[in-house]
DNA sequence: GTCTATATTTGGATAGAC
DNA sequence: GTCTATCCAAATATAGAC
C-alpha cells in the first residue's frame, strides 16, 4: 500500500518545519523532499497556510494516538505521568537539536500572528488536558490543571535551554528534578 | 542631544524582531519605524545579519545595566534572585503577547541555523551565570550552576504557555510556586 | 496527477545623484 | 547622510500541456 502524494507532503513538511521552522522552509525544500515539482503542490493543496493545518492535523492525530497507547499501556495515572516526562528523556537528542516541537511552533505561528496559531494551542492543549485528567486520577482534583500546566511549563523550558545550550545531560538532572516533585506533589 | 539614525534603527529592531521574529521583520517594517528609506541602511548596515548583530550586542548591554543595579539595589543574594523571578509578574502583558525575548530568539535562531545563534545563547548565558553568582553567594556553591538552569528553564515555560494560551493570570501562580521553590532549595 | 513555464510579489542589496 | 531608482534572487502561486 503506497503512500498518497498528499501524505507525503504532509509528512515531509511536519518534519521540515519541525528542523527549519514554517517560515524558513519553502516549497522548494519540501518538493526535493517529495521530489515533486514546485507546482504540482497546488493539485493538493491551494496554498502554504492549509499543508500547515493538515500538519498541525497529523501531529494533533500523532499525539492522541500515543496518549491513548499510554492509557491501556499502564493502569496506573502516576506512571503515565512518568512516561509524559520520559519523553524528554526519548528525544533528547532532538530537543537538543531543534526544540520541542510543540513549542517551537507556537511561539513562531504567535509571532507570525498566523490564523492556525489557534489550531497549534490546541496541540499543546491536547498534553495539558491528558495531564489534568491523570492527576486527577493520582487523586488532585482540587488543582489538577494547575498541576499538568506545571509539567508543561517545566517541559517546554527544558526543550528552550536544551536546544539553546546544545545540551542534553542538563535534560537528564532536570527530569530527575521533576520525578522528585511529581513524588512529593502527589503526597508521597 | 538627538539619537542616532543608526541608533533608532537598532532599538526599532530590537523591537520589531521581539514583536515579529527576526525573519518575520523586513527592512520596510523597520523603515516605516525609523521613517528612513530602504536605501539608507546600507549607509549604516552591511546587511540585515549585521543590524540583528547589533540588536543582540543591546540586549546584551541591557541586561548587563539591569543585573548590575540589581546588583546594588539588593544586598541579599536571595532578594536578588527573587528579583530576577519577579520579572516575570512585571512583564506579564508582554510574555502573554511575545513570550521572552531571549527564549525566542534563541529558538528562532537555532532553527535558522544562524551565525549569531551563538551570541544570542551569550545572552542567555548572561542570565545563567548571574544567577549561579547569586546561588553561590547565598550558600549552594555546589550545585549552583543547576540551580541556576532551573530558575532559568521554569521561566522560560513559563513565558512559553503564557504566549501559547494567552494567559496572564497562570503567571502568578507559577510564580508563587518558584518562589516556594527558592525558600525550600535556600534550606530555609 | 504530474510536469514545465511563467506570472507576481517581496525582500535583500547596490549604484549613484543630491 | 539621505534619497530614488534599480537589480537580483527567492518564494508563492497560476496556466495549461501531457
Amino acid at each position: 500500500m503506497e503512500k498518497t502524494t498528499r501524505t507525503q507532503i504532509i509528512e515531509s513538511a511536519d518534519e521540515l518545519f519541525y528542523h527549519r521552522g514554517f517560515e524558513h522552509t519553502s516549497f522548494a525544500h519540501i518538493a526535493d523532499e517529495v521530489k515533486i515539482s514546485r507546482g504540482n503542490f497546488y493539485h493538493h493543496f491551494k496554498s502554504k497556510d492549509e499543508i500547515l493545518e493538515s500538519v498541525i492535523e497529523l501531529r494533533l492525530e500523532r499525539a492522541k494516538q500515543m496518549l491513548d497507547a499510554w492509557q491501556t499501556q499502564e493502569t496506573n495515572p502516576t506512571d503515565r505521568i512518568r512516561l509524559f516526562i520520559q519523553m524528554l528523556i526519548m528525544n533528547k537528542s532532538k530537543l537538543k537539536l531543534y526544540g520541542c516541537p510543540v513549542g517551537t511552533l507556537c511561539s513562531e505561528l504567535a509571532k507570525l500572528d498566523h490564523v492556525s496559531k489557534k489550531q497549534a494551542g490546541k496541540l499543546m492543549g491536547t498534553y495539558r488536558d491528558w495531564l489534568a485528567r491523570q492527576f486527577i486520577g493520582a487523586g488532585c482534583k482540587k488543582n489538577a490543571d494547575e498541576l499538568a500546566m506545571h509539567v508543561l511549563a517545566h517541559s517546554q523550558g527544558i526543550a528552550v535551554l536544551a536546544n539553546t545550550f546544545q545540551d542534553e545531560a542538563f535534560i537528564k538532572h532536570e527530569v530527575r528534578q521533576m520525578e522528585k516533585w511529581l513524588d512529593e506533589a502527589l503526597g508521597k
